[in-house]
DNA sequence: CGTATGTAGTTGTAATTGCAACTACATACT
DNA sequence: AGTATGTAGTTGCAATTACAACTACATACG
């Protein structure tokens, strides 16, 4: 059954605009850049040393790698991450997190936590967050899978 | 309690990216505009008599007015969609969906809900589904009154 | 009435994103 | 080795989105 209730989609995707927005406009009003950099600052930390190749990063993010390229251009012209080759694969490029970078990062996620935690999160007990956690990982893997398949 | 896992944010940032892509590529594939066209006519559509000011379209869309005033004017350039004045407010303006746009709207939601139905909703079961409809609205709702008032 | 302040919508311009094409290298196959 | 095909990353350029400033009108208040 389920299906053909799309109200819950459209509220699935009111809701992100709207936390996203008012995360944006937290961060804005801290001085702090915008959201976009947190994720990719975080998809590096997260990574082995600190580093992942391009294209890895972009599909952490889930983002295109060409929009990759010129987020990556903004963040080394910061000095908030640096680029290097690959040795064993001379096409490749490695990104890493820099010191001054996971600063950064900490700063944002001060920010960044207490708004997730008090817009988002506590509208789940545990139970919740972690049935709907595993069902929105269900729909991403879907959305990939169909998206590699044609 | 609650709260303190972020993770469950970070997989919802993250199945809206890969299934917004996913839907943008199969509208693409069946040669349809994108998706934000078709959030606007429904936004239309859903109002009364298929009309509504541009304020309260910004506001139902949850997008800025400054990008509303461009996408409609897209959508009014393909004869999607049509403006007229207010006649009590002379500062006001009205967008309305023509038949045109509503047959537009009709062939992406067959594409769309397929995505949808396939791709999310299969995720979750009717009781599954009320509940994240609600916490998804609580939490919509909670962003906005945190913007307008801080 | 006349001025001050607020709201609706638009516009100029800069920043970001999307698409298609390109370079450089890797892999597979002859 | 030599050619064909695939992958990683980047770049030119068009489309979209963000920010700030503006026009036009409305509302409040002297």
């Amino acid at each position: 059954m389920s299906s053909s209730d799309p109200d819950t989609w459209f509220r699935f995707v009111r809701a992100h605009r709207c936390l996203i927005r008012e995360i944006e406009r937290r961060l804005a009003a801290a001085g702090l850049p915008a959201y976009a950099w947190y994720d990719a600052l975080w998809g590096l930390e997260s990574g082995p040393e600190g580093t992942r190749r391009m294209s890895e990063l972009a599909d952490v993010m889930a983002i295109e790698r060409y929009n990759l390229t010129r987020l990556v251009d903004r963040l080394e012209a910061e000095g908030l991450v640096s680029r290097s080759r690959v040795s064993d694969d001379g096409r490749g490029a490695y990104a890493a997190i820099t010191e001054s970078g996971k600063a950064l990062r900490k700063k944002m996620w001060q920010i960044y936590e207490g708004a997730v935690d008090e817009l988002f999160l506590s509208q789940f007990d545990d139970k919740q967050q972690r049935f709907f956690s595993d069902a929105l990982e269900r729909a991403a893997s879907a959305a990939r899978a169909s998206g590699r398949a044609g």
